[in-house]
DNA sequence: TAGATTGTTAATCGATTAACAATC
DNA sequence: TAGATTGTTAATCGATTAACAATC
């Protein structure tokens, strides 16, 4: 129980577990053993073993973890039982698409609107959520007592509207503008570049040796 | 110079050093010391000094790193200045929202086609490019040599699609799909699960305590 | 020059992996 | 039972940070 800490690795492989058993006990699969998410992974037993060990979950030895159960802790543990309301703010290409992803709404992430400074966009409605002009947002913010914002603007607004979504209570924002945002105490920002990513990825493709040996890189750390 | 392997968090900060240093010498600062572009990012300014090293960049003792030569050193090295044939195959929501994305193009990325299964789409044209269907997909691969694809299918048709493009000569793949790809030796995956990404950070944010020491991640491992 | 900043070697830190007893 | 798999402690590995001489 009582998890001091988890270390970042380990909670970003927490939800790749999660996938992989969720998928195991959707096939009809009872047990599922550290070997086997690990393979699908391409790391260690071990590691499996010592997050799960970590969250404070139980297998059984020589049979392994049910594959049902762990889901279920997994899922609970990650909070995907649980519903949190989500803004998104600026709607462009990305945020548009972020907000059709069903994948928000299986995880109990609720997008319960969207904002964009863009008055042509105004009351246009994207997969059942009206998009809402920038004049609303504090309002809206603290009336709904959100918490949590996915930050789709250009780059060079991306300071100023996160200075006004920290003002309004806003304890968290996923960033996907390719900037460094300043941020006051106690709310945190999560820069999630995919240029920036995508470019670790292609210069690591390009140094890596012609015949690579297969499935031998531990896509994890890569996420 | 030879660069003999970099690490991969290395990787992962250089692109994130060029938006700040290209971003310092966009605005006229002529040099940029190793502890500005570290305080950006909350590392360790040796770390910056390292990697620059690593990849064969000095600066001036007392007077730091020349922003414009910097800029375009990394640039460089970083292959943006290059330009790269690259397909999307999957023209969802988010298929069309990664080719609408201008910084494709401007890091010399050019995302010459999408395909899709979906024969309404068949024609349609997104951003000046047609979308195909899967039927021309291996022999556009081939006729046009690419060897780099972004995966946006869902995730049921990953695995199939992924053989398809391995088998018409793709080396690497930069998946979206929550799904582990199994590939041949010589091709890489790099999976890039959003949800998995977004979930890890919910986690994050919520096991700190309420009065973080403001910018105190190191927003750096957390791309 | 004196002070500031680089480049690099050495020390530290933490994550991954190995080893192995416990267990169903 | 014997064999397989877990849980955990110890060892390893590699990345980050500290220390400091070199330098403009």
């Amino acid at each position: 129980m009582s998890h001091r800490k988890l270390s970042i690795p380990t909670l970003r492989r927490l939800p790749l577990y999660y996938n992989i058993v969720r998928h195991a006990a959707d096939a009809g699969q009872s047990f599922i053993s550290s070997s086997e998410i690990a393979y699908c992974l391409n790391v260690d037993p071990t590691q499996v073993r010592k997050d799960l060990s970590a969250i404070g979950h139980r297998g059984k030895p020589k049979i392994g973890f049910s594959s049902f159960e762990l889901a279920e802790y997994l899922k609970s543990f990650l909070g995907f039982d649980r519903i949190r309301r989500i803004i998104i703010v600026g709607a462009g290409n990305l945020g548009v698409a972020l907000s059709r992803y069903s994948g928000f709404t299986t995880h109990g992430m609720d997008i319960t609107a969207l904002f964009d400074v863009n008055p042509s966009l105004a009351g246009t409605v994207v997969e059942g959520r009206k998009i809402r002009m920038m004049d609303e947002l504090e309002r809206y913010v603290c009336e709904n007592s959100i918490e949590i914002a996915i930050l789709t603007v250009p780059a060079m607004a991306a300071q100023q509207v996160s200075d006004r979504l920290f003002a309004a209570g806003i304890k968290a924002v996923w960033n996907f503008a390719p900037v460094n945002i300043t941020h006051p105490s106690g709310a945190l920002v999560w820069n999630h570049d995919l240029m920036a990513s995508f470019a670790a990825f292609i210069k690591f493709v390009e140094d890596s040796p012609e015949s690579g040996e297969g499935h031998g890189i531990p896509l994890l750390s890569l996420l």
